[in-house]
DNA sequence: AATTTTTAGTTAAACGATTAACGAAATGAA
DNA sequence: TTCATTTCGTTAATCGTTTAACTAAAAATT
C-alpha cells in the first residue's frame, strides 16, 4: 500500500499535523523534529497524495489546455511548442496539463472538454483562435482562462500574444535601413487579429522613416493565409507590373509561396526582391534562399501563459492582464541592400 | 461553491449513499426515488467530484503519456496522431490522459516525469522508441504501462504494435502482383523492430511466390531512416549498376529521398521504377508522383493503447498481451505494372 | 399468526491530506 | 513569585465521495 502522513507521522513519533506543517515549511516546528520528519520522509519515500490534498485545499492541481484539431494537427509545430512551454512551466508549481482538442468547426452540438464540465481544472488555456462559441460556454463557468496568439473579439480576457506591432515594424524597418523604399505588403485573413497587427506594424514603421504608403503596393485581401495565397498576392502584383524591392509577408507560409511565384517570373532573391517572412516556422532553412523572417518563440509563449495562470490563481492579477512577448529579427538569406 | 453530493441528497430528500447509489446503478433503489435523485442531480447540474471519488477508490483517474522530445515536436504528426486517439478514447472512460515529453537523450541526471513519482496516474502509456533506461527506471513503480510502437529489447511488457510484418508483405506482394520480380529493399537504423519487421515481411512475400531472395538488392546499412539516406541507398545501388523494376522503402521518408535519387538519375516513376513506401505521412500526396505507400492508423493506435490499458487496470489482462493493429495500402500514383 | 426473506433505504467509517483552535512547557516581565 | 507571552506541538474537524454493515417495513412462506 502507499505510504501516508501517517506513516511518516508513526515513524518521526510526531502527530500528522506536525508532518504536514514540516511539508508546508511552518516555523512552528523546531529544526529537531523537523529534521526527524524530514529523514522519515526520505526513508519511506512519502509523496503526498495530490488527490487527499487536492480535496481539502479545493483545487485539483490541473491546468486544461485547448486547441482546435486542426491546430494541433498542423505539420509545423507552432502549438505543441507552445504546448511544450507550458507543460514545462507547469512543473514548477506542481501543475500536470490536460490538453485536448475541440473540433475546429465548434458548434452548439459538440460539448466542452470534460475537464471543464467536471470541473477537474483550477484554470484553463486556449491556445490560438478559436470560434467564439467556446469563449461564450467558456464564459459560464467560473473559471480563469487564459488565451495565447489570440485575442476574442469582443470581452476583456487576459491573454499572452505575439508582439505583432513590433514584429511589423522590426520585419520592415530592416528592409527600410537595407535601403529599400518600395515595400509591399501580402496579408490574408486580415480580420484576425494578429494578422492585422502586423499590417499595422508595417504602416507605422513607413511611417517612422517618412515613406509613403502606398495602397497599391498592399495585398489583404486574400482569404487564407497558405503558400497558395502568398502566390496567388505576389502573382497579381506582378500581373499588373507594380514595381517592389522588397515584400513584408504576413507569415513565413505566405513569404514561402511568394517567392515560388518570384522564382516562377525569374525574379532572383534577394537580389531583385528581398524577401522578409513572420512566425519562423521549420522549413524556412530548407527553402532557396532560407528566408529571413521574425521569429515567435513559441516555447516561451507557452512558458508565459502558466506564469500568468499561475498570478491569476492567486489573485495576483487585478484586472485581465495582457503580456506581449517580444519578437525578433532572424537574419537569412532572402533579403539584401538595395541594388540600383 | 460548489455543488455537492449533500446538496443532491438534500434536494430529493434522501442520504448521500442514495445519491452514491443512483449514481453507480445500484438497484437497491426503487425507480422512483432513483427518478427524483435524478431530477435533483440534473437541476443542480451536480458533478461528482473527481478527487473525492479518487481518494476513495484509490485511482486518480489519471494515465501518463510519455514520448520523447523530438518525437513529439516532429513535423510529421506521427505521435500527436497518436496521443489524440488516445485522449479520444479516455473521454470513454473519464480519463484524463496526462502528456509529457523526456528528453530524447534520456541519462541518469534525468527523473522521471512528476506523475510517476507523484504516483499522479493510474497507468502509463509509453509511445515511440525511448531509452532502456527509462524502461528499467519505470519498472520500479507499482504501475502498469503500455508501449506504442515500440517494445523493448528485454522484458515483455503489454504493446499495441503495428503490424509491420503483415505490412512489409503487403507492400511487397502488391509489386508481384504488378508484375516485378527484381524488387529492391532499402532500409535504416536495421536494429529497430519496426524496421526489421517489414523487412521480414519483404522476404516472406517474396519467398510466398516464389521469388528468390537476392541480397544485392537490399540494402540495410543505413545509419538512419531519413530522406538522406533513401538517397544515399538508391545511390549505391545504382552506382553498382544493380537492375531492379520496384523498390519497397521501409519508411515514406526514406522512399521520398530515393525518389529523389531516381528522378536525378532520369528514372521515371513508376514506368522504369514503382515505388512503394511505408507510414503514409503528410508530404506524400504532394511528391510527383503522389507516392503508394502502407498506411499506418495512428489514430486507432492511440486508441487501442488507452482500451488495453483499460483492461489492464480493470486485471482482464492475464500475462502481457499485445496487439497488432493492422495497416493498408494506399495506391496512389508511384507503383504501376511492369512494362517490357 | 408467526417466521423468514426481500426490498429500500440509512448510518457511519474510511480515503489522506490541511489547518483552526487549543494547550503545556518554557521563557520573560513586573 | 505571579502573570503574560512565546514556543512547539496536538486534537479534531473538514474536504466530497464510496460502501460495508445495519435496519425497518413489506412481502412471502409456513
Amino acid at each position: 500500500m502507499r505510504v501516508t502522513i501517517k506513516d511518516v507521522a508513526r515513524k518521526a513519533g510526531v502527530s500528522t499535523a506536525t508532518v504536514s506543517l514540516v511539508l508546508h515549511d511552518n516555523r512552528r516546528i523546531s529544526v529537531e523534529t523537523r529534521k526527524r520528519v524530514l529523514k522519515a520522509i526520505h526513508e519511506l519515500e512519502y509523496q503526498p497524495s495530490q488527490l487527499a490534498r487536492g480535496l481539502v485545499m479545493k483545487q485539483t492541481g490541473n491546468i486544461g489546455f485547448i486547441l482546435t484539431e486542426d491546430h494541433f494537427l498542423r505539420t509545423e509545430p507552432f502549438y505543441t511548442r507552445i504546448f511544450l512551454g507550458t507543460e514545462f512551466e507547469a512543473r514548477e508549481s506542481s501543475h500536470f496539463v490536460l490538453l485536448t482538442t475541440i473540433p475546429t468547426q465548434f458548434t452548439e452540438e459538440n460539448s466542452l472538454p470534460r475537464f471543464v464540465t467536471q470541473q477537474s481544472v483550477d484554470g484553463i488555456i486556449v491556445a490560438g483562435k478559436v470560434p467564439q462559441l467556446l469563449v461564450e460556454k467558456l464564459n459560464h463557468y467560473n473559471m480563469p482562462f487564459i488565451f495565447i496568439d489570440y485575442y476574442p473579439p469582443k470581452g476583456d480576457y487576459s491573454a499572452v500574444l505575439i508582439d505583432n506591432i513590433l514584429g511589423g515594424m522590426v520585419a520592415t524597418e530592416h528592409l527600410i535601413k537595407l535601403g529599400h523604399k518600395e515595400i509591399a505588403f501580402i496579408g490574408g485573413d486580415i480580420e484576425h487579429p494578429s494578422i492585422n497587427e502586423r499590417y499595422i506594424g508595417y504602416k507605422m514603421a513607413l511611417e517612422k522613416h517618412g515613406i509613403r504608403y502606398r495602397s497599391e503596393l498592399v495585398i489583404t485581401s486574400e482569404e487564407a493565409t497558405g503558400k497558395e495565397s502568398g502566390l496567388h498576392a505576389v502573382c497579381s502584383l506582378l500581373d499588373r507590373d507594380i514595381k517592389f524591392t522588397a515584400l513584408f509577408a504576413c507569415n513565413d507560409a505566405m513569404a514561402i509561396g511568394a517567392m515560388e511565384c518570384l522564382r516562377k517570373r525569374g525574379l532572383k532573391i534577394p537580389d531583385q526582391v528581398s524577401v522578409v517572412g513572420f512566425d519562423d516556422i521549420e522549413s524556412d532553412v530548407f527553402q532557396d534562399p532560407p528566408l529571413t523572417t521574425i521569429a515567435v518563440p513559441k516555447f516561451d509563449l507557452g512558458i508565459e501563459a502558466m506564469r500568468l495562470m499561475r498570478e491569476v490563481l492567486a489573485n495576483k492579477v487585478r484586472k485581465n492582464k495582457k503580456v506581449l512577448v517580444p519578437v525578433e529579427l532572424v537574419l537569412r538569406k532572402s533579403t539584401s541592400p538595395l541594388k540600383k
